[in-house]
DNA sequence: GGCGCTCTTGAACGTCATGCAAGAGAAGGT
DNA sequence: ACCTTCTCTTGCATGACGTTCAAGAGCGCC
């Protein structure tokens, strides 16, 4: 139990470092984005950052579970929509983490944070997509492989940016045969 | 016009030098080969390596273009086989490239090099796939969804690795209404 | 035999992620 | 009031990395 603690800051000093970082790591990429830069955006300096984070892949993991919760948070407001709409809905607000896709696939082969944050996203994306794709009529027989392809294809659609009609092509043809 | 030339290795070396880096990348990965490791395989200095190619990136791209040529080979051997087989071959015969897919995704944003390297690859398997389901008898009018579709699922069958079953059954989810 | 080219090498540079040891500042116990 | 103890911050160092520079070695051609 400690037997002292600064006045509140904890808590706040590390969520400030974690939106500096992603703010960083969207706009300049992680590898480009040095831990030097960074402490500098967040106003401290890099060995404030190591006393609140392992290194600089459990920050990252810290970033993006930032931005799935704000991400899972804005769904609830579209939650009613056609199950298209939904997808669209989703990948165009993930388009923003786009660089991050690339990070984290290549970096889950080597650390072992940024691989288990990697599978707990699929279990989840999995989940919300069978889900959606049951909603919608799909048949039990092939939700999961359909769920599979949508998943996929979501992350297809996000590291390769399509046009507008293009996206939504595809994502119909995903859903096509549906009644919702 | 030269006026020297070395007995006949220059393509030769080049090439042994490209064969060790693609052992390596496969392998070891590609942010976690140095170029000193990665030259002490090939039995050279790492300035040497740099003799032939401008940097780590070009390298990269050598060791693709040259997996991507060995594939395309291969491939004549089953192209008479039903396109679900087709499909499931390149996605096994692909999966050694595992690691390389999300450095490719990675570098691309940073990397001139890489990243033309990356359109090209779309350019060709956009091709190859749009022409196998075309032939197997896939509608013309959703051709361009269906072909886009068919290279997010290969992408997400590399880089998310799947027993053997699911794999099947994505693909054939793929392909079904279609004759062949 | 010397010029010029291709190729090779040794040593260096700048940047990066990260580690270490010392300190600042505020509770809490006495 | 002092002193310990804990949290947090900092300056400096380290080792690894990608890449560069300047100097050669060996061969073909005049």
């Amino acid at each position: 139990m400690p037997a002292n603690r600064r006045p509140v800051d904890r808590e706040a000093k590390r969520e400030e470092i974690v939106r500096a970082a992603a703010a960083q790591f969207l706009e300049v990429g992680f590898d480009e984005t040095s831990m030097a830069r960074l402490s500098a955006a967040a106003g401290v300096t890099t060995n404030t950052v190591y006393w609140y984070f392992e290194d600089k892949d459990a920050l990252l993991v810290a970033v993006l579970d930032q931005l799935l919760a704000d991400a899972l948070l804005q769904r609830e407001q579209v939650a009613d929509r056609p199950w298209t709409e939904q997808v669209l809905w989703a990948v165009d607000r993930l388009e923003r983490m786009r660089r991050l896709v690339a990070v984290v696939h290549a970096r889950a082969a080597t650390s072992p944070a940024v691989g288990a944050w990697h599978e707990r996203f699929h279990a989840l994306a999995d989940d919300l997509l069978a889900d959606g794709f049951r909603d919608a009529g799909a048949a039990e027989e092939d939700l999961a492989a359909r769920t599979r392809v949508g998943v996929f294809v979501l992350e297809g659609l996000l590291t390769h940016p399509q046009p507008e009609q293009e996206r939504r092509a595809v994502v119909e043809l995903l859903t096509a045969g549906l009644h919702r």
